[in-house]
RNA sequence: CGCGGGGUGGAGCAGUCUGGUAGCUCGUCGGGCUCAUAACCCGAAGGUCGUAGGUUCGAAUCCUAUCCCCGCAA
């Protein structure tokens, strides 16, 4: 039996968490998520998604707000005598004590395939670059974020209108394989490392909210197409119309002939065009209502149309 | 008690404050036009105004309760 110690937090997590549960050579000592926060509409108290998973398993698990300062929580995983930490999509940094308490290391399950994408978005990154693939990589851990060596990977074919929820999920599934994968090479000893190419490294930082609002008249159509599908269904893109948000779901391209920036909403549709040539917004939502299409919008709106490219 | 928007013919909305039997832009169906053509003209069908109760001569509109949808936030 080999003792592992999984570290998640949200749904992405889970089928990983999942198989291990399922494994029966392995005996999973603990789990350590994220306390339960507040979130959703109403405020409601929610834990996270993998202590969800844990309670209706009988998993013993662990939340802490900050596993490099809770000392208490750190002697008792070391208590656990664990062989193994696996780390998919916990959030938190692990300091050195922390990463060396396993006896055979701890690992990293990443969504890209390092040293392509360091960082928390790498999927929504693939997407915004027009990437044809990406993939999962599993690296033994540093206290240097992502940069640890590499013991296996898998990759992943992208699709050319996937969106970064479609990705998200097919790699939430690839990475539970990839990871059952990893402990059969891990537990017959046949691990073998690569260093990763430090000259190849780029980041993938966390996306905000305002990575989603949308400019058209520095982009082409693919930029914005790209960027769109990635950051589908989070955090989403939009503008601003009559000083309301409005979500943009689906473009396509547009025969109307409008310069770079410039907004038009003839024939029943919203026309912006980009750098070469236009686009309609064909699929949106306005704040406080559903997603429509922009035809439906412009006919309740009875004419009533004013669009803001910047940040009020 | 986190903040806010909304439920009206198939779709998106107006009308609600200042009660008096329902409107707009589309769609659908029928007909017309045929160099106004990503169109135009004429006509038609289609609605227990989320649900329940109350006030009133009369409620989409006021009062009470309740269900549902959505944006922000996290």
């Amino acid at each position: 039996m080999t003792k592992v110690i999984f570290w998640g937090t949200p749904d992405f997590s889970v089928p990983t968490l999942e198989m291990l549960h399922e494994r029966k050579d392995i005996e999973l000592v603990a789990v350590i998520s994220n306390p339960d926060r507040k979130s959703g509409r109403g405020q409601k108290v929610h834990s996270p998604p993998v202590i969800e998973f844990c309670k209706t398993h009988s998993i013993p698990f662990f939340q802490t707000e900050n596993i490099n300062k809770d000392l208490e929580l750190i002697q008792k995983i070391k208590s656990l005598k664990p062989d193994v930490s696996i780390v998919l999509a916990f959030s938190q940094f692990l300091s050195d004590n922390v990463l060396n308490i396993p006896a055979k290391g701890s690992f990293n399950i990443h969504t890209s395939i390092l040293p392509k994408y360091r960082g928390a978005a790498p999927i929504q990154y693939a997407l915004l670059n027009g990437d044809k693939e990406t993939g999962v990589s599993i690296q033994k851990m540093v206290k240097k974020m992502d940069a640890g060596d590499l013991c296996h990977y898998q990759a992943v074919n992208i699709g050319d209108n996937e969106t970064g929820g479609q990705l998200y999920n097919k790699l939430k599934n690839q990475a539970a394989k990839s990871c059952s994968v990893f402990l059969d090479s891990l537990i017959s000893e046949k691990l073998e490392f690569t260093k990763q190419d430090e000259s190849k490294v780029s980041f993938a930082p966390t996306l905000k909210k305002d990575d989603g609002f949308l400019s058209f008249e520095n982009q082409t159509y693919e930029q914005i197409r790209n960027r769109i599908r990635a950051l589908d269904p989070w955090p989403g893109t939009y503008i601003f119309l009559n000083d309301k948000r409005l979500k943009v779901f689906k473009i396509e391209p547009s025969a109307m002939k409008l310069k770079p920036g410039e907004f038009s909403s003839q024939h029943q549709t919203l026309n912006i065009g980009c750098l070469d040539g236009a686009i309609r917004l064909s699929s949106v939502q306005l704040e406080g209502k559903k997603p429509t299409t922009d035809t439906d919008l412009l006919n309740g709106l009875r004419g009533k149309i004013e669009v803001r490219f910047n940040h009020g």
